[in-house]
DNA sequence: TTGCTTAGTTAGACTAGCTAAGCATAGGAT
DNA sequence: ATCCTATGCTTAGCTAGTCTAACTAAGCAA
């Protein structure tokens, strides 16, 4: 087994591809897209403004801007005001949009889930224990090439569940 | 560890997230895009229909054909005849292709291995181990919910390279 | 007050995916 | 030989998601 970082960057590139391809192609398109389920994960713990949001999830504001006036339109998320900030807007999770989390999360679990059902216990083991090392990689290890506005490090901890 | 499938899916869903949000910061946008990357690819090994490629990526025809065509005016693939079969287009990379390629999986994969060098070497090998099972996830080991037109077992055999 | 900074939105462009519809060729059936 | 259907690809038009540039509104500081 090899692992030259550049070995398994190799490899990993590649299944990274393929299992993304596989989640696209298994979204039931009437429910919530990738990128709309991370931003309600966001909210699940407590409203957000829109910089952040956009920080969290490596996007510019105006994409952000975008993602929640159409969340906002499907009643999933509302806009308020932050009363010390009248330039702020604060995103909040609406009952409707924490329901309809939940079973577009369930549904996605569900479908890789299946598929994982089908590996042996040790092949699940193995990957079990490879996922908190990958999550390491994710954990910003590097100085952010991409927006000035990035997280914080109080948000990171906030933002641990999915 | 829990090695249950639903717990796994649970992890390995946010995670997959993260990945995806990591390399999309760390995209040249000047140099090829993933779907590009992935279509070139598929071209290394021989020339190929654009149903075949729609078929390996999991897109439909139309999808594949706009692909084609951007990346036939950008002078990395060129569109060819089957002399077999007047309808088939036969798509094959051109040496400017090969060479953008190269560079482009270069610098995507140098971008992974420098994260991935900074675990330790036991994190590394545990992530290693578990990637031949992580591919075995998208091995199409359910029947394909998309296209009529899909793979063939030959055609997985030859593309067995990113 | 004046002027800079910050928060968010709007406008316009591009990639990437889809469906529907059309054209051209292949290939079998009559 | 002709017709009909299936196949391969393209075109047209839609949506989602991303970007940059440029704007408004609000806060803050001199």
């Amino acid at each position: 087994m090899r692992s030259q970082p550049h070995d398994i960057a190799h490899d990993l590139s590649r299944i990274l591809r393929d299992l993304v391809t596989l989640i696209r192609r298994a979204t039931d398109p009437g429910l919530l897209s990738a990128p709309q389920i991370s931003i309600l994960s966001s909210l699940e713990h407590g409203p957000r403004r829109i910089t952040a949001l956009a920080g969290e999830h490596g996007v510019r504001t105006p994409t952000m801007t975008t993602h929640i006036t159409r969340l906002e339109a499907a009643g999933t998320v509302h806009r308020g005001t932050d009363a010390a900030d009248g330039r702020a807007v604060v995103v909040e999770l609406t009952d409707h949009g924490r329901h309809l989390l939940a079973t577009a999360r369930q549904a996605r679990i569900d479908h890789l889930a299946a598929r994982l059902s089908h590996l042996t216990e040790d092949e699940r083991s193995t990957i079990a224990a490879a996922l908190p090392h990958l999550a390491k990689l994710t954990a910003t290890p590097t100085p952010d090439p991409l927006p000035p506005a990035a997280r914080t490090p109080q948000e990171d901890q906030e933002n641990q569940e999915n």
